[in-house]
RNA sequence: GGCCCCAUCGUCUAGGCAGGCCUAGGACACCGGGUUUUCAACCCGGCGACAGGGGUUCGAAUCCCCUUGGGGCUACCA
């Protein structure tokens, strides 16, 4: 069976139809190891939109089987994302199916078996290496410039060896034995045929020290009997991939389709990756000079640095200036500037230090690029310093205020495109319009402005009770005040929010009508700007007059009295919206004014137009 | 360092496999203008790319080679 020719659509349904029953399969295989980042959601997606066009099967797998690396929620969070995503999966964990356990943690005797296969058959063999004789070997083959290539021994240990390498307290571990001498091709859907040298690929190690198959050996089994048949990953795996087939022959096993897909890079380069949120938080440090004492010190002495910041210029020579200067990013020798800004960064160190969010050497360690702080401490720097994290992971965009519809629409676009220029498009038309043969071969970049786009546009075309959901959800999950409105009142809020970009937008502009009077926040510039300066609080007494009247409380009611009364001032409706804007929101950003007062109602608008009055007067 | 992948506007891409239909099309971003009660949304217009060099050919964005650039992998992680 030839596997390039005529690659996509065509072939793929000549396969599945012609053979009846050999129905496409593929899987989504996470390790659990934090939250679904968006390049998972990606591979995810494509797996599952490929599955769903051919009328095939989509499964998932969880491959936990590295001890150190598995979080408890992980699995539940991973899953909780490809839900909200709409990527549902036919076979795996909570759904079940006949391949199951779909842990590979629980699956181990299943390897052990094709483990004990191989050794039986001399294709494996046991090694004892430490992790100081491995890691000597990948220096000096690196000093030598030269792959790394482990050096089968002349005669493979016995079992009477293993016994004894165990009793010396070694680690023992099985490795398949790379025999093959002929080139491997690897026949791509997405880059075509790929050839490896064998002489590039030492012997890899199948069965850990502590038992559990590498992720090589798991995969191929779990492949293999699950009856996967297409196997679409990222790019990182191309290399691994010749690793995997020499298993599958010297194991009788099938041979799947292959698609590498392209990487998603990010604007500072590099893989998308959940490095980004501690870099970004990196990057706002060391921009507001925060560098712990500790830090300084180290660089300059104690004593010198307490009489520099006590006010004693000289006490620093001019080297000492010149790194300090650079540390801060403060043009010239401005002492002034430079003592301000040490004494900001060392007051947020206090904060944090004091706040018990990280320790001075962690943070110390952290700032100089040793170590990275889990997740959860980042989240909570970042929320004590106010930074917005870049979204990284699938609920990060959710708890942005995206709409699943706009991700899915946006990733099913990194590297893919249904060919007639169509790009905003139901996940109903990704799935009839899906094919592997129009996917990429080259990275792309993960642009932010333009999933704003595809938001927007999803915002509009969701239908209704479904956008109602989505936003019910997200002000659940980000404890929003706006949540006490009932289904009638959100979707009325959707629809003044009329091109509104996110939800979280949403929730901002309207959460003013859902707080108490006495807690709203006035923006000290909108209220400089609008009400302080020029006739700003002579129109708002205007409109509190007029608004004191009213009759009847209608959105179309409060246009036309303020229409009426602009005119009667003779002035434009903004110079009298806008302050009574702000009077009721504290801000200049919000629904169109008349249904930001209709929606307040009559009596906490007039209510906040006196204690404006009042305030600002 | 070694191995592998990739290369069209700032970004995502169409066109490439079947070379002339391409003075290279669209979308996002950006810039200018319009609409307007704020922020958005919306409408009109503009800027803007075949990485470089060699071949093959009557003809190359398209096929081949080299250079350069970007990315991935190089673990008892997946």
């Amino acid at each position: 069976m030839t596997f390039d020719e005529g690659r996509g659509k065509l072939f793929v349904f000549k396969k599945w139809s012609s053979e009846g029953f050999c129905m496409i399969v593929t899987r989504f295989a996470p390790s659990p190891t934090g939250y679904l980042h968006v390049g998972g959601a990606r591979t995810a997606l494509f797996n599952w939109l490929l599955a769903r066009r051919t009328g095939g099967k989509f499964l998932l797998r969880i491959e936990d089987t590295d001890m150190k690396r598995n979080t408890p929620t992980a699995m539940r969070q991973v899953m909780e994302d490809l839900r909200w995503l709409g990527i549902e999966w036919d076979e795996g964990p909570e759904v079940g199916g006949p391949h199951g356990p779909y842990l590979q943690s629980e699956r181990r005797a299943i390897y052990d078996k094709y483990i004990r296969q191989l050794l039986d058959a001399g294709k494996a063999y046991y090694s004892f290496d430490t992790a100081e004789e491995l890691d000597a070997a990948r220096k000096l083959a690196e000093t030598e410039k030269r792959s790394n290539i482990y050096r089968r021994p002349a005669v493979c240990p016995t079992e009477a060896d293993v016994e004894k390498a165990r009793a010396e307290g070694r680690p023992v571990t099985v490795r398949f034995a790379v025999t093959a001498t002929e080139p491997i091709v690897v026949h791509d859907e997405i880059r075509g045929d790929v050839s490896f040298d064998p002489a590039e690929i030492g012997d890899f190690i199948i069965l850990k020290s502590d038992g559990f198959p590498t992720y090589h050996f798991a995969v191929v089994v779990d492949d293999e009997l699950m009856g996967v048949t297409h196997v679409i990953r990222g790019q990182e795996h191309l290399m691994n991939t010749p690793n995997h087939q020499l298993l599958q022959r010297a194991l009788g096993f099938r041979i799947p389709t292959y698609a590498h897909m392209s990487v998603t890079v990010s604007e500072s380069g590099g893989k998308l990756s959940k490095r980004e949120q501690p870099k970004a938080v990196q990057k706002y440090m060391k921009e507001h000079g925060v560098i712990p004492y500790a830090a300084l010190t180290a660089k300059i002495g104690a004593d010198e640095l307490e009489a520099f910041r006590s006010g004693h210029n000289d006490a620093l020579n001019k080297v000492q200036m010149q790194d300090l200067t650079k540390f801060y990013s403060v043009k010239g020798s401005n002492v002034d500037e430079l003592r301000g800004k040490m004494s900001a960064g060392l007051e947020i160190v206090r904060q944090l230090v004091d706040g018990r969010i990280i320790t001075e050497s962690e943070l110390v360690d952290f700032l100089e690029g040793n170590s990275v702080p889990d997740i959860p401490i980042i989240e909570k720097i970042a929320e004590h310093l106010g930074i917005r994290l870049p979204e990284i992971n699938v609920v990060d965009f959710f708890r942005s205020g995206y709409l699943p519809e706009a991700m899915v629409n946006f990733l099913a676009l990194l590297g893919w495109n249904p060919g007639d220029g169509r790009e905003i498009m139901s996940r109903q038309e990704l799935v009839e319009a899906f094919d592997l043969s129009r996917v990429n071969k080259s990275n792309s970049l993960f642009d932010r402005d333009k999933l704003l786009a595809f938001n927007t546009e999803h915002i509009k075309r969701t239908p209704m009770p479904t956008l109602v959901g989505h936003f019910r959800r997200y002000l659940a999950a980000i404890e929003s005040p706006v949540a006490k409105a009932d289904d009638t009142l959100l979707e009325a809020i959707i629809r003044m929010n009329e091109g509104a970009r996110t939800l979280e937008q949403i929730e901002q502009k309207t959460r003013f009508a859902f707080v108490s009077n006495d807690q709203v926040r006035y923006d000290a510039e909108a209220v400089k700007k609008v009400l302080q300066k020029g006739d700003g609080l002579a129109m708002l007494r205007a409109v509190r007059e007029a608004l004191a009247g009213l009759q009847e409380l209608t959105p179309e009611g409060i246009e036309s009295l303020l229409r009426n009364l602009a005119q009667a001032q003779k002035v434009g409706l903004g110079k009298i919206a806008q302050p009574l804007r702000v009077a009721i929101c504290g801000t200049t950003i919000s629904p169109p004014i008349f249904n930001a007062v209709d929606l307040l109602g009559i009596d906490n608008t007039l209510k906040r137009i006196d204690i404006a009055l009042k305030h600002f007067a």
